[in-house]
DNA sequence: CGAGTTGGTCGTCTAATAGA
DNA sequence: TCTATTAGACGACCAACTCG
């Protein structure tokens, strides 16, 4: 969204934001893939705006408060911290998986939060850095100038609220900023289909120019979300509401999820889950995943059940498929409903995986904390917190533990709402030991560089189940599955957030399913004891020929992250008891939503 | 050359029909 | 009566065409 906007195009928040914003924050993500020990390419999206203004060399404080002098080296379009940052790799002990979070105070100092990818939380070792030969060295060098002048400044925001003007302008904005738009017409069950392919070779980023363009229909008469939600019989009232879908709002979701192998996402409407019950299978993904003719498609839920579900060809489109028998019985075993976003995903021949996400309110009631801080400071937590935002403005939010998992939970969907966070979202929070969370607010995200490391983190964190409630699987099972990457964004407040979220509904199995769907036989031999009151007609040969303008090209952006593991050579000393109660206080974790 | 018009294509959705 | 299947109306999008 934001970031597709060209630096010409720029919304007036990003305009402020880059041009009159103290402090930027971002994040960067280690791969191993990517020579991250020699250098580290800052996000692009950093670099285009602010190479300009970026010296030759920057000072990075460390959370332990030891600054470290790095070069900076401007290749291409991209900018790299160089001369230095193998010492501050190696003094940290930065290895895969390991995030960073940036802030830069728009001259020469960068701060920075070094997170571990498998916990969520800050990497406390990351405190107890002392000042080395090197680093000591450096800062005492001719590179000392800026440096000193910048640790000078980092200490005087530190210990109160960051960035003053800024927090106080951006508070002006949140108030201004009215509820997002997105995220209602999101829960308003609203899209239509989305078609992506993507090759073994272009795993993520190649989407399917003509299926993804989908036609939403709007309605005759205008209906509000208000007259509509008054409707006696809700689900008509959903469906038609779906049908105010912009096609903007349709592409989201495709381009919100990534695959390796092919898929395509539908947003469940009335007629999918009731009357006929027939899924329509986009006519692409069709044309290029699956034979002609009726066939038998095994569907699979996420828990491995499988269903047999019959295939036939649609009358109307040529080489479209329409699933029909059996496609009931999966609706029903797994409580598929109205507005429930289905991703199906061809895992082999005729086989498809089907990723059922929820999309109720009950989806943004909870957000399950990071295990490693939940598990530190259970104890300590209050039942009911308050989350501070960016702008300064203030949620009061309920803590529940389920299953030694703390989660918030009442006033957590008005603070998603109010913030149209969104899936891919990327929270930085700062707990102050008592009872205040602070949202770190305007990450930036090394997309290129996070997408491959995404897919294997950040993960489902939270499952909800039918009756509302929530199971969390465990980090290691998030680690597992692979998951979907957005590009960042920018919400209406002007912010960009990051990150990568998904989230699914599991829904309870009707052990009988199979049994109903096993009976089709294969190969799937029609009853031919129907008969058409008119005579079809030849299906006409598709035309070749395509009118107009090309599709556009899929914007891949993805850049490279160069850095390695290192080993610790730093263990802690003169451990101060504030900085242990620090260490322990910050955390990162990722936003799961379920919609 | 650009704006407006037209017609083809195809997805969405409903209703009809027939089998179990 | 329920489920499976099919036909077709409707409507949006897009590209080619037309015209000023």
């Amino acid at each position: 969204m934001g970031e597709g906007r060209t630096q010409n195009s720029k919304s007036w928040e990003e305009e402020i934001y880059w041009s009159h914003f103290q402090f930027i924050h971002f994040t960067i993500f280690l791969q191993s893939t990517t020579d991250f020990q020699q250098q580290l390419a800052l996000p692009k999206i950093f670099s285009d705006n602010l190479k300009k203004k970026l010296p030759e060399n920057v000072t990075l404080k460390g959370p332990s408060g030891v600054v470290w002098n790095i070069g900076l080296n401007t290749r291409g379009e991209s900018v790299y911290f160089v001369d230095g940052w193998r010492r501050f790799v190696k003094d940290h002990s930065l290895k895969e998986n390991d995030f960073l979070v940036f802030k830069y105070n728009g001259e020469s100092l960068f701060e920075v939060l070094i997170f571990n990818g498998e916990s969520f939380c800050e990497k406390a070792a990351s405190y107890f850095v002392l000042e080395c030969g090197q680093a000591h060295a450096e800062q005492g060098g001719n590179k000392g100038k800026n440096s000193n002048k910048s640790v000078e400044e980092v200490n005087t925001t530190n210990g109160s609220v960051e960035c003053a003007s800024p927090e106080k302008f951006r508070s002006l904005d949140s108030i201004r900023t009215p509820l997002a738009l997105t995220f209602e017409t999101t829960n308003g069950k609203t899209f239509n289909a989305g078609f992506k392919s993507a090759s073994p070779e272009k795993p993520v980023i190649e989407v399917t120019p003509v299926q993804t363009k989908k036609r939403a229909r709007t309605p005759k008469e205008a209906n509000s979300w208000e007259s509509a939600c008054n409707k006696e019989h809700s689900e008509a009232a959903l469906s038609k509401l779906s049908r105010k879908l912009s096609r903007n709002d349709e592409e989201k979701i495709v381009q919100s999820f990534s695959s390796s192998v092919p898929y395509f996402v539908k947003i469940i409407k009335t007629f999918h889950v009731s009357g006929s019950c027939v899924m329509n299978i986009p006519r692409q993904f069709s044309m290029e995943h699956l034979k002609k003719g009726r066939i038998k498609i095994i569907l699979h839920n996420m828990k491995g059940e499988c269903w047999i579900v019959n295939s036939v060809p649609t009358a109307k489109v040529p080489k479209s498929h329409t699933l029909c028998a059996g496609w009931m019985s999966f609706v029903h075993a797994n409580n598929i409903k109205i507005g429930d976003v289905c991703i199906f995903e061809l895992i082999n021949d005729c086989e498809l995986r089907v990723r059922i996400a929820g999309v109720g309110k009950e989806g943004l009631d909870c957000q399950a904390l990071p295990k490693t801080f939940s598990d530190n400071l259970k104890k300590k937590l209050p039942e009911n917190v308050t989350l501070k935002g960016p702008s300064g403005v203030v949620w009061n939010i309920g803590l529940t533990t389920r299953n030694d998992t703390v989660y918030f939970m009442d006033g957590w969907q008005r603070f998603v709402k109010d913030h149209s966070l969104k899936e891919n979202d990327f929270l930085v929070f700062k707990y102050n030991g008592e009872s205040l969370f602070e949202n770190v607010d305007k990450l930036i995200l090394n997309k290129g560089a996070t997408k491959e490391r995404i897919q294997t983190i950040f993960l489902k964190k939270s499952i909800l189940l039918p009756n509302g409630g929530v199971e969390c699987a465990s980090p290691e099972k998030f680690r597992r599955t692979r998951t979907p990457f957005a590009v960042p964004f920018e919400t209406t407040n002007g912010k960009t957030f990051n990150a990568g979220i998904e989230s699914a509904s599991s829904k309870k199995c009707m052990a009988d399913a199979l049994t109903k769907t096993t009976t089709i036989q294969f190969p799937f031999q029609p009853t031919g004891k129907r008969t058409k009151k008119k005579p079809v007609k030849e299906a006409v040969p598709v035309k070749t020929k395509k009118r107009g303008r090309p599709p556009k090209d899929g914007n891949s952006s993805k850049r490279a992250l160069d850095l390695k593991a290192c080993n610790k050579e730093h263990s802690g000393q003169n451990i101060s008891l504030f900085r242990l109660t620090f260490t322990i206080l910050i955390l990162a974790y990722l936003v799961t939503i379920t919609f």
